[in-house]
DNA sequence: GTCTATACAAGGATAGAC
DNA sequence: GTCTATCCTTGTATAGAC
């Protein structure tokens, strides 16, 4: 492996035990046998070996994206399950978002475009699931609201989880929120819709 | 004022603008014009000084909740509107809430406890609420679930207004959390419930 | 009890030798 | 591509003046 994937790898590993803020470039130049300035070397500021992490992440859930097949509620909701466990892979910038936007430029543009894209992307799928007929027709302000509280749960869920549901594996965790997505959609399901939000809900706490 | 004031009433103010980690004792000391060994003599450590910030913004949401006095639905999403005032006020720490629960063992300690009292405080105004026929009958998933999003949006709105809505004035930020909290009510309310809602939200949004 | 001056350790960043 | 030496800033600790 070369340095600098190695670099990228133990950061993250180091970043998520620890979280960002409190593992120093010496710390990880330590862990790695090498000195700090060859970390610099590859990444000037730490900065910008975070925001390489970020662009990992960014990638895995492109993927994700772009490799949903279909148009059913099922597939919908385990697109954010894959999400999430993408999260937890990068939990780090996850626990530190709002810190992260602030200090990091870079990181808050290209956050900004990709999730005004996925803003996008969740409202398309909504209207999708009102056509397919696994959700009512809902009005403007409705798609508005149920769009905008999902986000908050898919940037949120992490940091919550830390805090409140340390006591439950990770899988048990993301499993928690992405059935909170599911209610989410359920009042405002067709009887189709609702049936299979059900199973869904029910298969989550199963597993 | 005591210097005492001075230094928490300062400290508020610029961790509200530049955000706590982002202003030093030195530049603290400096806009005080004393010098940094005066604040450690009141505050040994920072986080000293940023627990006495978080003790202030507990004791203002507790005396909201201790004079709430009936039990409609309306005084119970206001209320949530008061704390969003409140969080407003001090959003330098809602804006760090992750950050500060690690590193501040003191603080994560007092939030757990009060965290814990808030948490059976909604449910048990969800409960009345369904007592005084606002709500229909819920089961208790269905409760804990309601609970833990309206949980969600009132730890996160902030962070959350802070990445996306930072074009809007505040009281228009907290407004949209206040509706979205009536929303997530709204799928179980009665025909009274609903009644009473809309009446709230379509109030909210004329502010 | 209140405040100043100073020192120290740890963090990220930088220039330059090899 | 790797490493050393150095710099600057931050939070913190302490000795002592008033």
């Amino acid at each position: 492996m070369k340095t600098k994937d190695k670099i990228i790898s133990k950061a993250l590993e180091m970043f998520n035990e620890s979280g960002i803020e409190y593992v120093g470039m010496r710390e990880l130049a330590a862990a790695l046998n090498i000195r700090v300035g060859n970390i610099t070397y590859y990444f000037p500021t730490k900065d910008d070996l975070v925001y390489e992490l970020s662009m990992a992440l960014n990638q895995l859930n492109a993927k994700i994206l772009s490799e949903k097949t279909d148009h059913s509620i099922e597939t919908f909701v385990l697109m954010f399950r894959q999400v999430f466990n993408n999260h937890y892979q990068f939990r780090c910038l996850l626990l530190s978002f709002v810190h992260l936007m602030k200090q990091n430029k870079r990181m808050f543009q290209t956050y900004q475009t990709t999730q005004d894209n996925r803003f996008i992307i969740i409202r398309t799928n909504i209207n999708t699931l009102i056509r397919e007929g696994y959700l009512d027709e809902l009005n403007q302000h409705e798609v508005a609201f149920l769009v905008s509280s999902i986000t908050l749960i898919v940037r949120f869920w992490l940091s919550e989880a830390a805090i409140s549901f340390n006591h439950l594996n990770p899988q048990e965790q993301i499993d928690h929120y992405v059935t909170m997505i599911c209610r989410q959609l359920l009042p405002f399901a067709t009887a189709k819709g609702k049936k299979k939000l059900k199973q869904l809900i029910k298969a989550l706490k199963a597993d």
